[in-house]
DNA sequence: CTTGGAAAGTCAACAACGCTGACATAATAT
DNA sequence: ATATTATGTCAGCGTTGTTGACTTTCCAAG
């Protein structure tokens, strides 16, 4: 630690912070942050014989219900032939429930049930106290930072879904 | 668990950065920014016809030449089996040669070739653009927050990496 | 009311990349 | 010298991503 990140920036700015050095540290974090990121849930996960598709898909039914498949589509980034097979195992199991919409009938609207919000709640608990952790030891002014840099990295299109859902349903 | 931890601490500390609902947007966050930032290598892994963890591969050779295939695993955090996989398209390929030890026979020594070095250039130049625009946008605070932060969240195991390799060649 | 198109789902095949198990070879310890 | 440990390779399997082709259902416009 304790290296220059960029200094003031008084008359001409110092963009210290923009070399290739800090670049690839930049690179090398969001490497080893995700793996850390994800390793909690892929535990959990193994007990019930899901993956990493499972959860965001629950992840994103839990935070949005009621929302489409296609929605949902969007969202995750993945093909409806991928998410298809990871919803329908969710369904089958009783985790996930797909409704008939009532105005569109096409549609199917996805809900959790008690089982699926049961295993949301024990996935993303688990998550939470990891990212927790990090931000009591940062603090705020770094969790700001943090935010901010990950929001300017997203594409347009991802952020748009980001800030949707940041503001969407309070 | 779910315990407001919003309002104020008896010592008067301001811990709203720790709800709930500031870590799941922390976590959805993460999400996201992670999908635009292996967006840019994996467009142009598809004309090699190569993966994600090639990159992965590739970049840590190129960041520590001369490191053994152990090493790399243990960065990498995948077993030998699939990480062999990706090594021996590499080498066959030629963007990668495999020294065996002089005093250790057993190890095998990675190397970029020219062609691997070239590769590796365009890949980091990609990820590199779209970091730097995003470190830009939001200035050299925010950015040492993100580093923060994300040291934060890593496994003991793997910032160990993370610091080995920042500190390596300044 | 027929038709065009959007939404959802299915089936099939394939690729990337995790995994375990079995094994070959080199170094080291007994 | 022989057993054990360390390193790397080969073979096969599972998850999850992909594309392509196709069907069904439904809404809406002509």
């Amino acid at each position: 630690m304790a290296e220059p990140v960029g200094m003031a920036k008084p008359g001409g700015e110092n963009l210290l912070f923009l070399t290739d050095e800090q670049l690839r540290k930049g690179i090398e974090a969001m490497f080893f942050a995700y793996r850390a990121f994800t390793a909690d849930p892929d535990r959990i996960l193994e007990n019930y014989e899901y993956g990493r598709a499972h959860h965001r898909a629950i992840h994103f039914i839990n935070r949005q219900p009621g929302l489409t498949v296609n929605t949902l589509l969007s969202m995750l980034g993945v093909t409806k032939q991928s998410l298809n097979r990871v919803l329908r195992t969710l369904v089958e199991d009783g985790l996930v429930e797909a409704r008939v919409g009532r105005n569109d009938k096409r549609e199917r609207h996805l809900h959790l049930t008690v089982g699926g919000a049961a295993l949301e709640r024990e996935l993303s608990d688990a998550q939470r106290t990891r990212m927790r952790a990090a931000y009591r030891s940062t603090g705020p002014t770094a969790v700001a930072g943090f935010r901010q840099v990950l929001e300017a990295m997203m594409d347009p299109d991802l952020r748009r879904h980001y800030n949707t859902m940041k503001d969407g349903q309070t």
